[in-house]
DNA sequence: TCCATTTATCTTGACGTCGAGATATTATAT
DNA sequence: ATATAATATCTCGACGTCAAGATAAATGGA
């Protein structure tokens, strides 16, 4: 009888004409994301970035050398709009971790690319990442844990698939 | 070889002193999470609603009648600060679906309640909303659902016990 | 060649959220 | 009784996000 048990009893008492089953299931996900999403933030800010600058710069540094993609590829990988990653890039520009450089085949497009600090730094900040989520998905035993990736492997398959 | 596969097999590429195992579950949680709530979001804004409204209004629904919580209660169960309940109870305010008024008993408090208005329309959007859970939950076959839920409520109870 | 279309990125305005601090009220200790 | 602490809510400023539209450059057909 959890927090998500307490919500569903509410709703079959006040409306017993609806089968919220499912609600279940959506509940304790956006709560476990919220709570796990709040624990990983910390790492990051401890290395003063954001969620949305750590995704950037993981994005690139997992490209692999020379460690460049364009605001496009970005967008695509990182699944934001085009004004929200325009606006990550001028962040991260600012802070020096990464440099944006036109295109010389085309003048429409950028080149953004780490720079030797925002390389230095997201690899710093994903070995600690990494390290974080051994540790926030201790609490969860193996075989738990593999049918949880099953689960959660067959129903973005599915929904990604419409 | 979904999405979240291809980044792991990126960062092994970049990084193979990384155990990246965990990457994938939480790749997934987030990915899928995304997902979900775009399609949840449909709902809500075919009736004029906000993921923000919806919860709040939600929450005062199933607390039974009379429809009335604190704005602290109501802080509780939906996991803000205080700041951003404000933020909602106001615009629900104005949009005349809730009513706020000072509670007798302590000058600090406030006593928040769903109007005819607001109950009316939250009865009808849970409906629809109960509904669209059911329909993207469909494509998760039944013994892949129960594990899923065995996983989550484990690792839910497991980070919440912290 | 030249105009219309497509593509890549940026701009703008609105919203939801948080964190820190302000305000008002109640509870408690002396 | 009064000062202090605790509580409930609100205010403010900053940020991340999106949707829609603007800008600039490349492409393709007449």
């Amino acid at each position: 009888m959890d927090h998500v048990d307490r919500i569903l009893a509410q709703w079959n008492n006040e409306r017993p004409d609806l089968d919220v089953g499912p609600m279940g299931t959506f509940g304790r996900l956006k709560r476990l994301t919220d709570h796990l999403a709040t624990e990983l933030v910390r790492v990051y800010e401890a290395h003063g970035l954001t969620a949305a600058g750590f995704d950037v710069l993981a994005t690139l540094r997992r490209s692999g050398a020379p460690y460049t993609l364009s605001p496009s590829a970005l967008i695509e990988s990182t699944m934001v709009t085009s004004g929200t990653m325009t606006n990550r890039l001028c962040r991260l520009e600012a802070a020096a971790l990464i440099t944006r450089q036109t295109d010389p085949k085309d003048g429409r497009g950028q080149a953004v690319a780490l720079t030797p600090l925002g390389f230095e730094l997201i690899d710093r900040v994903v070995t600690e990442h990494v390290a974080n989520q051994h540790r926030l998905i201790a609490g969860l035993p193996p075989e738990l844990r593999a049918h949880l990736d099953d689960g959660l492997r067959a129903w973005l398959a599915a929904v990604e698939a419409e």
